[in-house]
DNA sequence: GTCTATAGACGGATAGAC
DNA sequence: GTCTATCCGTCTATAGAC
Protein backbone atom coordinates (compact mmCIF):
# COMPACT_ATOMS: atom_id res chain seq x y z
CA UNK A 1 0.00 0.00 0.00
CA UNK A 2 2.92 2.75 -0.05
CA UNK A 3 2.77 2.70 -3.76
CA UNK A 4 1.58 5.82 -3.61
CA UNK A 5 4.13 6.76 -0.94
CA UNK A 6 7.43 5.42 -3.43
CA UNK A 7 5.39 7.45 -6.48
CA UNK A 8 5.67 10.74 -4.27
CA UNK A 9 9.20 9.91 -3.04
CA UNK A 10 9.87 9.40 -6.95
CA UNK A 11 8.22 12.68 -8.03
CA UNK A 12 10.25 14.58 -4.83
CA UNK A 13 13.38 13.15 -6.13
CA UNK A 14 13.10 13.86 -9.67
CA UNK A 15 12.13 17.53 -8.98
CA UNK A 16 15.33 17.65 -7.20
CA UNK A 17 17.63 15.93 -9.58
CA UNK A 18 16.06 17.96 -12.27
CA UNK A 19 15.93 21.34 -10.35
CA UNK A 20 20.16 21.00 -10.62
CA UNK A 21 20.83 19.03 -13.75
CA UNK A 22 18.00 19.14 -15.55
CA UNK A 23 15.59 16.87 -17.01
CA UNK A 24 17.97 15.35 -20.22
CA UNK A 25 20.99 14.96 -17.77
CA UNK A 26 19.02 13.39 -15.67
CA UNK A 27 19.42 9.32 -15.69
CA UNK A 28 16.63 7.19 -14.23
CA UNK A 29 18.94 5.28 -12.40
CA UNK A 30 19.55 8.17 -10.66
CA UNK A 31 16.11 8.66 -9.50
CA UNK A 32 16.14 4.90 -8.69
CA UNK A 33 19.18 5.08 -6.60
CA UNK A 34 17.72 8.38 -4.72
CA UNK A 35 14.76 6.36 -3.50
CA UNK A 36 16.61 3.15 -3.25
CA UNK A 37 15.07 1.09 -5.43
CA UNK A 38 16.53 -0.47 -9.00
CA UNK A 39 15.70 1.48 -12.28
CA UNK A 40 13.55 -0.92 -13.79
CA UNK A 41 10.67 -0.51 -10.05
CA UNK A 42 9.90 2.86 -11.57
CA UNK A 43 8.04 1.31 -13.96
CA UNK A 44 6.06 0.21 -11.58
CA UNK A 45 4.84 3.56 -11.14
CA UNK A 46 5.35 5.06 -14.31
CA UNK A 47 5.37 4.44 -17.91
CA UNK A 48 8.61 6.44 -18.75
CA UNK A 49 10.71 9.11 -17.91
CA UNK A 50 8.80 11.57 -19.70
CA UNK A 51 5.63 10.83 -17.79
CA UNK A 52 7.68 11.81 -14.55
CA UNK A 53 8.09 14.79 -15.38
CA UNK A 54 4.18 14.96 -17.08
CA UNK A 55 2.94 14.14 -13.01
CA UNK A 56 5.77 16.41 -11.52
CA UNK A 57 4.06 19.51 -13.52
CA UNK A 58 0.54 18.41 -12.89
CA UNK A 59 1.24 18.33 -9.10
CA UNK A 60 2.89 21.54 -8.97
CA UNK A 61 0.39 23.34 -10.90
CA UNK A 62 -2.19 22.14 -8.99
CA UNK A 63 -0.32 23.07 -5.63
CA UNK A 64 0.26 26.38 -6.87
CA UNK A 65 -3.05 27.17 -7.73
CA UNK A 66 -4.53 25.45 -4.58
CA UNK A 67 -1.46 27.47 -2.18
CA UNK A 68 -0.43 30.41 -3.84
CA UNK A 69 -0.79 33.66 -2.29
CA UNK A 70 -1.05 35.58 -5.91
CA UNK A 71 -3.72 33.25 -7.13
CA UNK A 72 -6.23 33.38 -4.52
CA UNK A 73 -6.05 37.10 -4.13
CA UNK A 74 -9.03 39.00 -5.99
CA UNK A 75 -8.61 42.49 -5.76
CA UNK A 76 -11.63 42.91 -8.05
CA UNK A 77 -13.79 41.44 -5.27
CA UNK A 78 -15.01 43.88 -2.86
CA UNK A 79 -14.95 41.55 -0.06
CA UNK A 80 -10.95 40.40 -0.58
CA UNK A 81 -10.80 44.05 -0.35
CA UNK A 82 -12.42 45.17 2.57
CA UNK A 83 -10.23 42.40 4.48
CA UNK A 84 -7.25 44.17 3.43
CA UNK A 85 -8.66 47.73 5.03
CA UNK A 86 -6.39 47.97 7.79
CA UNK A 87 -2.93 47.24 5.68
CA UNK A 88 -1.05 50.26 6.01
CA UNK A 89 2.55 50.54 3.93
CA UNK A 90 4.84 49.64 6.88
CA UNK A 91 2.60 45.87 7.05
CA UNK A 92 2.95 45.50 3.34
CA UNK A 93 6.84 45.81 3.75
CA UNK A 94 7.02 43.54 6.76
CA UNK A 95 4.14 40.79 4.62
CA UNK A 96 6.19 41.10 1.37
CA UNK A 97 9.82 40.53 3.37
CA UNK A 98 8.55 37.53 5.05
CA UNK A 99 6.72 36.07 2.17
CA UNK A 100 10.13 36.42 0.05
CA UNK A 101 11.82 34.66 2.78
CA UNK A 102 9.25 31.80 2.46
CA UNK A 103 9.79 31.48 -0.99
CA UNK A 104 13.13 31.56 -0.60
CA UNK A 105 13.83 28.68 1.70
CA UNK A 106 10.59 26.14 0.65
CA UNK A 107 12.22 23.44 -1.02
CA UNK A 108 9.97 22.72 -3.25
CA UNK A 109 9.27 26.37 -3.99
CA UNK A 110 12.70 26.76 -4.62
CA UNK A 111 13.41 23.44 -7.04
CA UNK A 112 10.35 24.14 -8.68
CA UNK A 113 11.28 27.96 -9.49
CA UNK A 114 15.35 26.50 -10.15
CA UNK A 115 13.44 23.35 -12.74
CA UNK A 116 11.75 25.91 -14.63
CA UNK A 117 14.30 28.48 -15.13
CA UNK A 118 16.66 25.65 -16.67
CA UNK A 119 14.07 23.95 -18.69
CA UNK A 120 12.47 27.10 -20.17
CA UNK A 121 13.66 27.07 -23.72
CA UNK A 122 13.31 23.80 -24.37
CA UNK A 123 9.87 22.78 -23.09
CA UNK A 124 6.51 24.74 -24.02
CA UNK A 125 4.76 23.97 -21.08
CA UNK A 126 7.35 24.96 -18.36
CA UNK A 127 7.76 28.04 -20.02
CA UNK A 128 4.61 29.06 -19.31
CA UNK A 129 4.68 27.61 -15.86
CA UNK A 130 8.05 29.72 -15.30
CA UNK A 131 6.00 32.83 -17.24
CA UNK A 132 2.30 32.39 -14.96
CA UNK A 133 3.79 31.50 -11.62
CA UNK A 134 7.03 33.78 -11.43
CA UNK A 135 5.62 36.98 -13.32
CA UNK A 136 2.01 37.42 -14.29
CA UNK A 137 0.37 36.37 -11.21
CA UNK A 138 2.64 37.93 -8.83
CA UNK A 139 2.44 41.29 -11.03
CA UNK A 140 -1.18 40.99 -11.07
CA UNK A 141 -1.29 40.76 -7.81
CA UNK A 142 0.66 43.74 -6.75
CA UNK A 143 -0.75 45.99 -9.31
CA UNK A 144 -4.16 45.22 -7.17
CA UNK A 145 -2.13 45.97 -4.30
CA UNK A 146 -0.62 49.46 -5.91
CA UNK A 147 -4.65 50.38 -7.03
CA UNK A 148 -5.43 49.05 -3.66
CA UNK A 149 -3.10 51.44 -2.24
CA UNK A 150 -3.31 54.57 -4.37
CA UNK A 151 -7.09 54.40 -3.55
CA UNK A 152 -6.65 54.71 0.13
CA UNK A 153 -4.30 57.40 -0.19
CA UNK A 154 -1.46 55.88 1.03
CA UNK A 155 0.74 56.24 -1.93
CA UNK A 156 0.99 58.45 -5.03
CA UNK A 157 -1.60 58.46 -8.28
CA UNK A 158 1.01 56.54 -10.61
CA UNK A 159 0.69 53.65 -12.95
CA UNK A 160 -0.33 50.32 -10.84
CA UNK A 161 1.14 48.42 -13.53
CA UNK A 162 4.59 50.06 -13.62
CA UNK A 163 4.57 50.21 -10.21
CA UNK A 164 3.77 47.06 -9.45
CA UNK A 165 6.77 46.62 -12.15
CA UNK A 166 9.44 48.09 -10.00
CA UNK A 167 8.60 47.10 -6.59
CA UNK A 168 8.72 43.28 -7.93
CA UNK A 169 11.17 42.79 -10.51
CA UNK A 170 14.72 43.52 -9.16
CA UNK A 171 12.80 40.94 -5.76
CA UNK A 172 12.71 38.92 -9.30
CA UNK A 173 16.31 38.71 -9.90
CA UNK A 174 17.63 38.96 -6.31
CA UNK A 175 15.68 35.27 -5.45
CA UNK A 176 17.49 34.04 -8.78
CA UNK A 177 21.13 35.34 -7.28
CA UNK A 178 20.61 33.74 -4.12
CA UNK A 179 19.59 30.46 -5.93
CA UNK A 180 22.81 30.80 -8.14
CA UNK A 181 25.13 31.50 -5.26
CA UNK A 182 23.26 30.71 -1.85
CA UNK A 183 26.49 32.34 -0.23
CA UNK A 184 25.00 36.02 -0.58
CA UNK A 185 21.84 35.27 0.75
CA UNK A 186 22.46 38.10 3.78
CA UNK A 187 23.53 40.65 1.23
CA UNK A 188 21.05 40.10 -1.16
CA UNK A 189 18.31 40.16 1.79
CA UNK A 190 19.61 43.59 2.82
CA UNK A 191 19.18 45.06 -0.48
CA UNK A 192 15.48 43.85 -0.97
CA UNK A 193 14.85 45.42 2.33
CA UNK A 194 16.43 48.66 1.23
CA UNK A 195 14.52 48.15 -2.16
CA UNK A 196 11.08 47.74 -0.31
CA UNK A 197 11.11 50.50 1.97
CA UNK A 198 12.95 52.70 -0.40
CA UNK A 199 10.13 52.00 -2.83
CA UNK A 200 7.05 53.04 -0.62
CA UNK A 201 9.50 56.21 0.77
CA UNK A 202 9.73 57.82 -2.76
CA UNK A 203 5.85 56.53 -3.80
CA UNK A 204 4.36 57.71 -0.25
CA UNK A 205 2.37 60.67 -0.13
CA UNK A 206 4.54 63.29 1.64
CA UNK A 207 7.80 61.83 -0.40
CA UNK B 1 44.15 26.62 -44.23
CA UNK B 2 40.24 26.74 -42.98
CA UNK B 3 41.04 25.70 -39.93
CA UNK B 4 40.44 28.55 -37.68
CA UNK B 5 36.89 28.80 -40.11
CA UNK B 6 35.68 25.48 -39.12
CA UNK B 7 36.64 25.88 -35.79
CA UNK B 8 34.37 28.91 -35.20
CA UNK B 9 32.01 27.30 -37.19
CA UNK B 10 31.86 24.68 -34.36
CA UNK B 11 31.87 27.46 -31.62
CA UNK B 12 28.45 28.98 -33.15
CA UNK B 13 27.04 25.51 -34.09
CA UNK B 14 27.91 24.53 -30.44
CA UNK B 15 26.72 28.07 -28.73
CA UNK B 16 23.39 27.41 -30.87
CA UNK B 17 22.59 24.45 -29.81
CA UNK B 18 23.63 24.60 -25.45
CA UNK B 19 21.62 27.58 -25.47
CA UNK B 20 18.22 26.31 -25.75
CA UNK B 21 19.20 22.13 -24.97
CA UNK B 22 21.65 23.02 -22.63
CA UNK B 23 25.30 21.37 -22.38
CA UNK B 24 24.36 17.91 -21.97
CA UNK B 25 21.64 17.21 -24.23
CA UNK B 26 23.18 18.20 -27.03
CA UNK B 27 24.87 15.69 -29.01
CA UNK B 28 28.25 15.95 -30.46
CA UNK B 29 26.60 14.63 -33.76
CA UNK B 30 23.87 17.80 -33.65
CA UNK B 31 27.15 20.01 -33.83
CA UNK B 32 28.53 18.09 -36.13
CA UNK B 33 25.44 18.14 -38.57
CA UNK B 34 25.03 22.25 -38.36
CA UNK B 35 28.56 22.24 -39.46
CA UNK B 36 28.24 19.81 -42.48
CA UNK B 37 30.86 17.34 -41.15
CA UNK B 38 31.16 13.76 -39.69
CA UNK B 39 31.17 13.79 -35.94
CA UNK B 40 34.99 11.92 -35.56
CA UNK B 41 36.11 15.26 -37.47
CA UNK B 42 35.34 17.39 -34.77
CA UNK B 43 38.16 15.87 -32.94
CA UNK B 44 40.22 17.18 -35.38
CA UNK B 45 39.80 20.95 -33.45
CA UNK B 46 39.11 19.93 -29.95
CA UNK B 47 40.20 17.28 -27.71
CA UNK B 48 36.40 16.45 -26.87
CA UNK B 49 32.77 17.81 -25.63
CA UNK B 50 34.30 19.43 -22.78
CA UNK B 51 37.14 21.38 -24.66
CA UNK B 52 34.25 22.97 -26.64
CA UNK B 53 32.62 24.60 -24.14
CA UNK B 54 35.48 25.48 -22.44
CA UNK B 55 36.84 27.24 -25.82
CA UNK B 56 33.39 28.48 -26.04
CA UNK B 57 33.49 30.11 -22.24
CA UNK B 58 37.10 31.91 -23.11
CA UNK B 59 35.84 33.53 -26.69
CA UNK B 60 32.70 34.82 -24.74
CA UNK B 61 34.78 35.51 -21.68
CA UNK B 62 37.47 37.43 -24.25
CA UNK B 63 34.31 39.47 -26.23
CA UNK B 64 32.63 40.61 -23.51
CA UNK B 65 35.42 42.28 -21.66
CA UNK B 66 36.80 43.66 -24.74
CA UNK B 67 33.46 45.25 -25.89
CA UNK B 68 30.97 45.50 -23.36
CA UNK B 69 29.98 49.14 -22.35
CA UNK B 70 29.72 47.90 -18.53
CA UNK B 71 33.15 46.54 -18.44
CA UNK B 72 34.75 49.77 -20.14
CA UNK B 73 33.00 52.45 -18.70
CA UNK B 74 34.89 54.31 -15.06
CA UNK B 75 33.03 56.46 -13.45
CA UNK B 76 35.90 57.26 -10.85
CA UNK B 77 38.13 58.09 -13.72
CA UNK B 78 37.77 61.93 -14.14
CA UNK B 79 38.27 61.70 -17.91
CA UNK B 80 35.77 59.25 -18.80
CA UNK B 81 33.13 61.33 -15.98
CA UNK B 82 34.13 64.51 -18.02
CA UNK B 83 33.43 62.88 -21.20
CA UNK B 84 30.16 62.31 -19.96
CA UNK B 85 29.27 65.59 -19.16
CA UNK B 86 26.79 66.90 -21.40
CA UNK B 87 24.80 63.58 -20.40
CA UNK B 88 20.94 64.69 -19.77
CA UNK B 89 17.90 62.40 -18.47
CA UNK B 90 16.69 62.23 -21.33
CA UNK B 91 19.88 61.44 -23.50
CA UNK B 92 20.28 58.93 -20.95
CA UNK B 93 16.22 57.75 -21.40
CA UNK B 94 17.41 57.18 -25.15
CA UNK B 95 20.91 55.53 -24.61
CA UNK B 96 19.24 52.84 -22.25
CA UNK B 97 16.61 51.72 -24.85
CA UNK B 98 18.49 51.59 -27.62
CA UNK B 99 21.33 49.78 -25.60
CA UNK B 100 18.23 47.41 -24.50
CA UNK B 101 17.41 47.36 -27.87
CA UNK B 102 21.31 46.07 -29.06
CA UNK B 103 21.33 43.35 -26.22
CA UNK B 104 17.81 41.83 -26.93
CA UNK B 105 18.51 41.16 -30.33
CA UNK B 106 22.74 40.77 -31.14
CA UNK B 107 22.73 36.74 -31.90
CA UNK B 108 25.68 36.10 -29.94
CA UNK B 109 24.86 38.14 -26.92
CA UNK B 110 21.29 36.75 -26.13
CA UNK B 111 22.51 33.03 -27.56
CA UNK B 112 24.98 33.57 -24.30
CA UNK B 113 22.53 34.95 -21.59
CA UNK B 114 20.48 31.74 -22.55
CA UNK B 115 22.93 29.31 -22.50
CA UNK B 116 24.33 31.16 -18.86
CA UNK B 117 21.16 30.74 -17.61
CA UNK B 118 20.37 26.89 -17.96
CA UNK B 119 23.74 25.65 -16.78
CA UNK B 120 24.02 27.94 -13.99
CA UNK B 121 23.20 25.26 -11.56
CA UNK B 122 25.76 22.98 -13.31
CA UNK B 123 28.34 24.64 -13.74
CA UNK B 124 30.55 26.79 -11.36
CA UNK B 125 32.00 28.47 -13.68
CA UNK B 126 29.10 29.98 -15.77
CA UNK B 127 27.01 30.98 -12.61
CA UNK B 128 30.40 33.22 -12.42
CA UNK B 129 30.24 34.61 -15.92
CA UNK B 130 26.15 34.88 -15.38
CA UNK B 131 26.22 36.90 -12.24
CA UNK B 132 28.84 38.90 -13.50
CA UNK B 133 27.84 39.63 -17.11
CA UNK B 134 24.56 40.48 -16.21
CA UNK B 135 24.01 41.55 -13.00
CA UNK B 136 27.38 42.80 -10.80
CA UNK B 137 28.78 44.98 -14.09
CA UNK B 138 25.83 46.26 -14.77
CA UNK B 139 24.76 47.63 -11.45
CA UNK B 140 28.27 48.91 -11.31
CA UNK B 141 27.82 51.26 -14.53
CA UNK B 142 24.31 52.13 -13.42
CA UNK B 143 25.43 52.78 -9.63
CA UNK B 144 28.07 55.05 -11.00
CA UNK B 145 25.47 57.20 -13.53
CA UNK B 146 23.37 57.53 -10.72
CA UNK B 147 26.16 58.66 -8.37
CA UNK B 148 27.49 60.98 -11.12
CA UNK B 149 23.26 62.55 -12.24
CA UNK B 150 23.11 62.85 -8.37
CA UNK B 151 26.69 64.95 -8.65
CA UNK B 152 24.83 67.00 -11.65
CA UNK B 153 21.56 67.36 -9.75
CA UNK B 154 20.07 66.06 -12.30
CA UNK B 155 18.43 63.09 -10.06
CA UNK B 156 17.71 63.94 -5.99
CA UNK B 157 19.77 62.71 -3.51
CA UNK B 158 19.04 58.97 -3.08
CA UNK B 159 21.19 55.67 -2.60
CA UNK B 160 23.19 55.03 -5.80
CA UNK B 161 23.19 51.83 -5.50
CA UNK B 162 19.32 51.06 -4.71
CA UNK B 163 18.48 53.17 -7.63
CA UNK B 164 20.74 51.40 -10.19
CA UNK B 165 18.69 48.25 -8.89
CA UNK B 166 15.66 49.91 -9.84
CA UNK B 167 16.32 51.07 -12.53
CA UNK B 168 18.38 47.75 -14.10
CA UNK B 169 16.49 44.46 -12.28
CA UNK B 170 12.89 45.22 -14.20
CA UNK B 171 14.62 45.53 -17.35
CA UNK B 172 16.67 42.12 -16.35
CA UNK B 173 13.73 40.47 -15.83
CA UNK B 174 11.54 41.64 -19.53
CA UNK B 175 14.60 40.47 -21.46
CA UNK B 176 14.48 37.02 -19.83
CA UNK B 177 10.52 36.97 -20.74
CA UNK B 178 11.81 38.09 -24.40
CA UNK B 179 13.80 35.13 -24.43
CA UNK B 180 11.30 33.13 -23.47
CA UNK B 181 8.34 33.82 -25.25
CA UNK B 182 10.18 36.24 -28.23
CA UNK B 183 6.19 37.33 -29.27
CA UNK B 184 5.59 39.40 -26.62
CA UNK B 185 8.85 41.61 -27.42
CA UNK B 186 6.65 44.47 -28.59
CA UNK B 187 4.65 44.58 -25.46
CA UNK B 188 7.62 44.39 -23.62
CA UNK B 189 9.85 47.16 -24.61
CA UNK B 190 6.57 49.56 -24.60
CA UNK B 191 6.22 48.47 -20.81
CA UNK B 192 10.55 49.07 -20.61
CA UNK B 193 9.96 52.59 -21.68
CA UNK B 194 7.45 53.57 -19.47
CA UNK B 195 9.44 52.04 -16.71
CA UNK B 196 12.72 54.15 -17.71
CA UNK B 197 10.76 57.18 -17.92
CA UNK B 198 8.82 56.48 -14.77
CA UNK B 199 12.48 56.25 -13.09
CA UNK B 200 13.58 58.97 -13.79
CA UNK B 201 10.33 61.21 -13.67
CA UNK B 202 9.82 60.05 -9.59
CA UNK B 203 13.82 60.31 -9.17
CA UNK B 204 13.81 63.65 -10.40
CA UNK B 205 14.85 67.15 -9.13
CA UNK B 206 11.50 68.51 -9.39
CA UNK B 207 9.36 65.50 -8.83
C1' DG C 1 6.13 -4.05 -6.44
C1' DT C 2 10.69 -5.10 -6.68
C1' DC C 3 14.15 -7.62 -8.50
C1' DT C 4 17.84 -9.49 -12.31
C1' DA C 5 18.80 -9.72 -16.97
C1' DT C 6 18.85 -7.94 -21.30
C1' DA C 7 17.42 -5.72 -25.52
C1' DG C 8 18.20 -1.85 -28.56
C1' DA C 9 19.49 2.90 -29.36
C1' DC C 10 22.66 6.41 -28.84
C1' DG C 11 26.30 8.85 -26.45
C1' DG C 12 31.58 10.26 -26.60
C1' DA C 13 35.80 8.93 -28.24
C1' DT C 14 39.60 6.41 -31.12
C1' DA C 15 42.01 4.03 -35.25
C1' DG C 16 43.43 4.21 -39.61
C1' DA C 17 42.62 5.03 -44.78
C1' DC C 18 42.60 8.84 -47.96
C1' DG D 1 41.20 17.59 -42.06
C1' DT D 2 37.70 14.61 -43.16
C1' DC D 3 36.08 10.30 -43.74
C1' DT D 4 34.29 5.19 -42.39
C1' DA D 5 34.28 1.82 -39.05
C1' DT D 6 34.32 0.54 -34.49
C1' DC D 7 34.79 0.33 -29.32
C1' DC D 8 32.74 0.86 -25.04
C1' DG D 9 29.80 2.87 -21.90
C1' DT D 10 25.21 4.53 -20.54
C1' DC D 11 20.67 5.45 -21.62
C1' DT D 12 15.45 4.13 -21.73
C1' DA D 13 12.59 0.48 -21.71
C1' DT D 14 10.92 -4.46 -21.49
C1' DA D 15 10.59 -9.53 -19.99
C1' DG D 16 9.94 -12.57 -16.63
C1' DA D 17 11.12 -14.70 -11.88
C1' DC D 18 9.88 -13.99 -7.08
Amino acid sequence: MDRSNTKQQILAAALDLFSTQGYEATALSQIADAVGIRKASLYSHFAGKQEILDCLLEQLRARYDSRSLFTRARWDDPAFAARQADITPDAVVGDILAQIRYILHDPQISKARKMLLIEQFRNERMARLQTEMNYENVLRYFEGLMEFLIRRGSLRIGDPEIMAAQLCLPITVWLGLCDREPDREEEVLALMDRHVRRFFQINGREA
